[in-house]
DNA sequence: GTCCTGATCCTCT
DNA sequence: GAGGATCAGGACG
């Protein structure tokens, strides 16, 4: 197969940054329309990013959300306005991204799941310690690694450099609606979306 | 290919 | 002190 590099502006429409009022919206609505939309961290090595093909979303009331039980120091973040990043440390050893979404005092969030590596692919693999493409981004805490995430990044703006959220193409693919991943917790609630056979999503 | 397990530590109870 | 929005590597088929 053969390994083409994207130029941003190839995919981003000329780098037009996701506006605050996008995340300021219902947050299911949100995980759903964040799908072919482009991460962008602008690292001192160059620019790394991605397409978005998989999320979930966490909402006031769902016991699988962070925030259910009010404000901790961990999670004070998904309290702030929209538009801001949530970077969380989870099994010992890994991080996972968000984007916070809704109104300021609402506790809630998508989590970025998996994605599509558009550029700078080479500082992926050095970051991943992986060859293969598909192993890149094809789950929360393996893009927050190619990405070059940090756990500096927790309450980052998202609609300023280094760490960007772009416009993209709309995405050709069909979206399929699923349960979330690992949660077994409460009831099970259709909010993981994904983009139909694109083969970065991490589970089927 | 599928299944199982260990790694590893912060956060909240 | 228990458990978690995970991943990689090995066993096995």
């Amino acid at each position: 197969m053969v390994e083409k590099q994207f130029s941003l502006q190839e995919f981003t429409c000329g780098e037009r940054v996701l506006p605050r009022s996008f995340y300021a919206r219902d947050t299911v609505t949100v995980a759903r329309e964040l799908l072919g939309k482009i991460i962008v961290n602008y690292t001192p090595a160059g620019p790394i990013a991605g397409r978005i093909v998989e999320t979930e979303a966490y909402i006031q009331g769902d016991p699988a959300c962070h925030a259910a039980r009010g404000m901790t120091p961990r999670n004070r973040v998904m309290f702030g306005p929209p538009g801001h990043a949530y970077v969380y440390f989870i099994y010992g050893m890994y991080h996972c991204f968000n984007t916070i979404t809704a109104r300021k005092g609402v506790g809630e969030g998508v989590l970025i799941r998996a994605l599509e590596p558009l550029t700078g692919l080479p500082i992926m693999r050095a970051n991943r310690k992986r060859k293969k493409i598909v192993d890149l981004c094809s789950g929360p805490a393996k893009l927050v690694q190619a990405l070059g995430i940090l756990p500096q990044h927790n309450g980052a703006d998202l609609t300023v450099r280094p760490l960007v959220l772009l416009e993209g193409p709309p995405p050709q693919e069909g979206i399929v609606t699923t349960t979330r991943i690992g949660i077994n917790v409460g009831e099970t609630l259709p909010f993981r979306f994904y983009l139909e056979g694109n083969m970065h999503v991490s589970r089927k």
